[in-house]
DNA sequence: GTGGTCTAGACCACT
DNA sequence: GTGGTCTAGACCACC
């Protein structure tokens, strides 16, 4: 994984994680990785990993259990919630974005039309 | 104007003022305020002021003249070619991400359709 | 039983345990059950549980017959001041902090009277 | 500032400085100390400074300006919310404990009265 | 000077 | 082996 210099690797990594929960990879009640794995896999200080857990765990997206691990969450709500929310602030903050560059709401629409199509080349 | 804790201050103005040359509000030509009452206009930093205006001059938003002050570029790409960078960018991430969310192309033209509509009384 | 995440769990055990003894629900001499059936009891894992036992016994409130078990203590005095020094540090420290909130005497007491008359609906 | 061991160093110094709000030595708006600072004042660890601060601020007891510092709230409702379920919090489970033991009402009322008319000779 | 982040490495209690 | 905490020291962007 590459990381973006300019946000929070933790953050970075909690989205990733987000993702995962959202698209099923990492379902419901199923372990995390500990931390120690954590911070191989993502190539990041075991700190760095602990802190990822601790953020997620205040969203509620996982739990921990004393001396055995961290889990997610069991609440399927919680992942409706975050995805929505997600969406939600993705959605608007793009659609004020360009409408303040002097879009239409046909222009955007073809665009997305198109860009959606198209395979995520470059970024 | 409110700021968001997590994107430099200096960012959040810069972009402010680029999305005022895209709409008109600051022709070409026009003269900036000096750096005293952006960081009155602002309630920025009279240092973040300065250093605003150091960024935009790299990236040719606008120029100076000694003695006279800061003035809006007056070539027309320099703005076409913002304008069109920053609606990349925008797009590009947004469908990226909302793709990860797993959203259908559909999904995302109903949604910034009715989004589109709705006045920005939140965000 | 629920489980306060920020307490060693086998506190949490001792102190139910201590209460039990303290109320009569296991009188002195008793038998108590063996690791296994106290971790089944509550929920906690046999380590756990055999760490409870030794904790209890390092305080004198029960002992271990080789090959019978572990049993209440049978002194009386044990039980005495095992009571009166939970007591005792609970009191101290709670009104110590509450005079750090700035209560006054005549608030403490309206307040722990009203609350005593309540059931322990919520904690 | 003595620090108990079993209790996280950074929650201790948060404890004090709640009290030091509510007590009024730390008033509305007043710019807290430095990281820096308050790490050589507590002895402790700059790192433990920030997360403190930074615990707070989820808490909702200070917020952070950018580059200038961190300030104590200026919202009095979250002082008073904070002092009131510090004071529940406390209140609930000593009485819940007390009664527990066994103590009466009584009981309670007359010891809390003696004890409170002490100086806090030990803890 | 300010907070924010990250790495490194250590120790601890709990399971 | 697990997470939790702490120290130490470094770098960064921001004001």
């Amino acid at each position: 994984m590459e990381y973006d210099n300019n946000i929070p690797i933790y953050l970075q990594v909690i989205n990733r994680i987000k993702k995962d929960m959202i698209q099923g990879n990492l379902p419901m009640g199923e372990k995390l990785p500990s931390t120690r794995e954590l911070a191989v896999q993502y190539q990041i200080n075991p700190n760095t990993a602990v802190r990822v857990y601790k953020e997620m765990e205040q969203q509620h997206m996982c739990y921990t259990k004393r001396g055995l691990g961290t889990f997610v969450t069991e609440d399927p709500a919680v992942l409706l919630e975050m995805r929505a929310s997600m969406a939600r602030e993705l959605l608007n903050s793009f659609v004020q974005e360009m409408k303040e560059l002097g879009f239409s709401k046909q222009e955007l629409i073809t665009d997305i039309s198109t860009r959606f199509d198209e395979e995520g080349q470059e970024d």
